[in-house]
DNA sequence: CGCCCCATGTAAGACGTTACATGATTGA
DNA sequence: TCAATCATGTAACGTCTTACATGGGGCG
């Protein structure tokens, strides 16, 4: 029941959705943006829009221009938008962290068009706290694995690697917040 | 028909294989070590393990020890030795750069063990060619985006995100084959 | 005696992959 | 007219998640 039963293809589709689209021109996102690392393959995207609007969240209608082929266009309905910014506002745990950011960086990614610039920043703060208090546990067990020297040298430099990474995306928080803070903002809002 | 059937679990299960263990050793390794990224739960171990037997890439037997339960050890076969050499040294593709690194590093932990030092320095160096054909691309798309300025802050950032962990890794592969470099070397091999 | 850890498993359901299928429209 | 692209879908299959089930052993 966890995630209102919405898979992560489920929310990269919610989120492109805040501007209407059809299934062809999702899975043309997704071949064609590097960014984007989700499958294009008609298998996935049709019954996960399917899903979605069984669910509540996507209605599409079909498009009748002249001479066009059929094509249906999907939007967003009222109860898709709170559960995309539902999903967005989450605070970041540690088990995502742990699992792989791919989730968290779709979030990030939407967050200022489905969720807001407030939403951003919790975003970037909660993800900040979370790697704050995980890197000191990688960290003991790379001196754990070299006290041992168990570890083969491939296995003690592929942790260097992720430790690394989780770095620089700290840095990359604190950069991202530094954005936000030199951005005007409208509307009344708290100080950083 | 790829990989000969075998999932990333798979491939995690029959690398840390090269230490006989347990069904329950290895759900201890997924649910203990950081490094592990993997799912600890039964119902993805145990019919992990089946499968693997039916293959023929390892092959368990019962271990009755005084007083101790019925536990299942499994070992990895000739065959499964050769699949794992097999799959660690493939060339890294730029499928794999793009939709996830994860298996790349793991491959890349098990190498030393399961298919030698020279397997170790191949991959990296693969890695890094990959890496840096594919950077570009992802400059480009930076720039495409801040030019069009459809792309919110956030989206920017995320984007950002990315191409700073590419980096990092690139910077990562670069030291990686440094120690290697740096290291004595047994037996007679190419100077790098 | 009761509880927790060891140790293994099964069953239902969800989701993605791969491959196949269909048909309309556009351009060479 | 032939191929490519637009546009949507289905079916089989494998695998993971979640939850449940079972039973021995050690410990307080």
């Amino acid at each position: 029941m966890k995630n209102a039963g919405i898979s992560r293809l489920g929310y990269a589709l919610l989120g492109l959705l805040t501007k209407p689209a059809s299934g062809y021109d999702l899975r043309k996102i997704f071949s064609t943006t590097a960014m984007m690392t989700y499958s294009d393959s008609p298998g996935a995207i049709y019954p996960g829009l399917r899903r979605l609007q069984q669910q509540g969240f996507i209605r599409g209608s079909i498009e009748n221009g002249a001479g066009l082929r059929r094509r249906q266009v999907f939007r967003l309905t009222a109860r898709g938008a709170a559960e995309l910014r539902a999903w967005i506002t989450r605070p970041v745990t540690q088990d995502e962290v742990i699992r792989g950011l791919d989730g968290v960086m779709l979030r990030f990614a939407f967050s200022e068009k489905a969720a807001g610039r407030q939403a951003s920043i919790g975003l970037l703060k909660s993800l900040q706290a979370e790697l704050t208090s995980y890197l000191p546990a990688l960290h003991e067990q790379r001196t754990a694995g070299m006290a041992m020297a168990a570890m083969p040298t491939s296995g003690s430099l592929a942790l260097e690697s992720g430790i690394r990474s989780y770095e620089t995306l700290l840095r990359w928080t604190k950069d991202a917040l530094a954005v936000y803070a030199r951005e005007p903002r409208r509307k009344k809002g708290k100080a950083s």
